[in-house]
DNA sequence: TTTGTCCTTGCAAACGTTTGCATTTTTCTA
DNA sequence: TAGAAAAATGCAAACGTTTGCAAGGACAAA
């Protein structure tokens, strides 16, 4: 491979225009096949590369998509990039990616700086409670499709797991079990995702007319020690507050959770059953594996890789597709039986 | 923000040449101070954003950084893209991500159209045998940094745990607990990173003179269910070859190994101690912390930021530099002190 | 007033492609 | 063999910047 080597470095050796060999190597129209031959052949001589940017720049599309989350180095994320980036490449498209360390104005600068860079698309995991910044893309009809965390009430593409149906799940596979004592730990309601989750979950005690005690119900804020330390308070309250189970709303609070239980001696799922959210059994050291709700995220990354293609690629302008994906249960070995 | 307004689109309204705007926007050269006002104005009126492409074309840079790895859904690659992310894009560097799925022929395709892209540097977690590929990018004067797994004897620079190190440091832990029958799952020897740290613990045994049974000496693929097959036949062999201890020499296949301890009714670390390698406990759901060998993603993924502005922003044009980072000892509570 | 200096601005080329249109060459038909 | 149709090629503009060089104007010193 040679940087050096240009369209024109080959034309001036062959003694034709530009143009022919442009012509020739993206075997477009109609090129004489001698001179095709000759050309390709001394394309694969000089070890000819087309410049991207340059071809960028005429035909006003970087082939490149911006994907923009607040923590790559969440297992989660990382298999939603894995697929899309799959999907994606396929077609030629390249992942621009951008960590915002779940910070607003990181957020927004890299935004910038990928707006700047002329991406075809935006993939997006917000932290950010404005919607605009994402908004002006879409704007410049650059498709933009939200993962993760999708703001209300938005005009813009989404795909995610109906977070909602993620509460009520949870709910019902420990209703269903035979739990009436049910705590829960969510995370924080700022977040939609998150207020939905805990809406999804009283609404399945609504129906079945089960009154949750409130006492029974935790914020954390998604990291381990939150989990743990909301355990802690429910154990804490235990006399007063009983409960036989508890349905924890992310991963890491549910291994926070589990350890909180373990510590004090009580046996999972015993003494008390924990169903987890969004657990990676696979990844997991735990000599149990653990119940939870599961978000299919390779479900999630194909399905905004097939989006984007549809977009770029086959030209579907379907504006506003919103793509609630089903939850489901993945089974361990935490949650008893009480029926 | 509006993508059609140009840097000549502001010029007609303003009734000035191009060159003004453009040197008023970059404030470099002497502008009066007058006429920059106005174009600062009209450019926020307009909502102007450079165009990336165009400015790349023109300084033949794209202020991009390459990134290609073998699965970036790995916690390990997760947190050093994160550094590496942080760092550079603090001067304006953007990361291309390429996802190889662990596949030579994809990390080839990648690479290519990533050349193609005219990425200004490459950092890379090869699966290829071959180096051609990568050279090719040193070979136009892009900065290469190989990461994880570094080809023996290459020119190009790298930045890496020191895996023999990490070996020894794993067998001298282990024999310094006062165990002398130690049992080892290795990942697989064509791996340099595999074969390095076998021969590193292989090296700690020779100088303290104790002899490893060869028995002793598993071979995985990394992956979970490698580590939970080769334990069981250590476990199965336990009566000819006995051992008091195991170090495992990736984080998956440590789970697998644990799992498979328990699941014989074997309590870690009182029959059987074991030390992991790379073990992420924060995120990690086990009741039990891990005693494991840590690889310092944190630092890699920072030195590689330096390393890459050090060549792109401040020159320096240290041809090969080989950095070999120390492993760690995390503390846990699986290894038993027999001492 | 002249000369020279400095400040500000414009011109035009360059970066490497693609592509509509025009032009040349070849091939075919009558 | 002329003429037309078809095929192959070239020309030049365009994409949006940056930047070396030149030119213009203002102003001060002589």
């Amino acid at each position: 491979m040679k940087s050096d080597t240009t369209l024109k470095s080959i034309a001036k050796e062959l003694g034709v225009s530009v143009s022919t060999i442009s012509r020739a190597l993206n075997n477009k129209s109609v090129v004489n096949e001698k001179t095709r031959e000759k050309v390709v052949e001394l394309a694969k001589k000089y070890g000819y590369v087309p410049n991207e940017i340059a071809r960028s720049l005429q035909k006003c599309s970087s082939h490149t998509i911006a994907v923009v989350l607040p923590d790559i180095s969440e297992v989660f994320f990382g298999k939603i990039v894995k697929q899309i980036s799959a999907v994606v490449s396929a077609h030629g498209y390249t992942l621009l990616l951008a960590d915002t360390g779940e910070n607003k104005e990181q957020e927004r600068k890299h935004l910038q700086s990928l707006y700047q860079h002329r991406v075809d698309a935006l993939v997006l995991a917000s932290v950010d409670d404005e919607e605009k910044h994402a908004k002006s893309f879409a704007d410049n009809s650059i498709p933009v499709i939200y993962i993760d965390n999708v703001p209300e009430g938005t005009d813009l593409s989404a795909v995610t797991v109906d977070n909602f149906s993620a509460g009520k799940l949870g709910f019902n596979r420990l209703y269903d079990a035979g739990h009436r004592s049910i705590a829960t730990i969510m995370g924080l309601q700022n977040e939609i995702s998150a207020s939905l989750r805990l809406k999804g979950f009283l609404s399945g005690a609504e129906e079945v007319n089960l009154p949750i005690n409130p006492d029974l119900i935790k914020i954390g804020d998604y990291k381990r020690q939150s989990g743990y330390d909301a355990m802690c308070e429910l154990l804490d309250n235990r006399d007063k507050s009983p409960f036989t189970a508890v349905y924890v709303a992310s991963e890491k609070m549910t291994y926070g959770a589990k350890k909180a239980i373990n510590e004090r001696g009580l046996k999972v799922p015993e003494d008390i059953s924990i169903l987890g959210f969004d657990v990676h059994n696979d990844d997991y050291g735990g000599s149990q594996n653990i119940t939870s709700i599961k978000q299919p995220e390779e479900q999630i990354g194909k399905k905004v890789g097939e989006l984007l293609i549809d977009a770029l690629v086959n030209k579907i302008n379907a504006s506003s597709q919103k793509i609630l994906l089903s939850p489901l249960v993945e089974e361990g070995d935490t949650v008893s039986d009480l029926n």
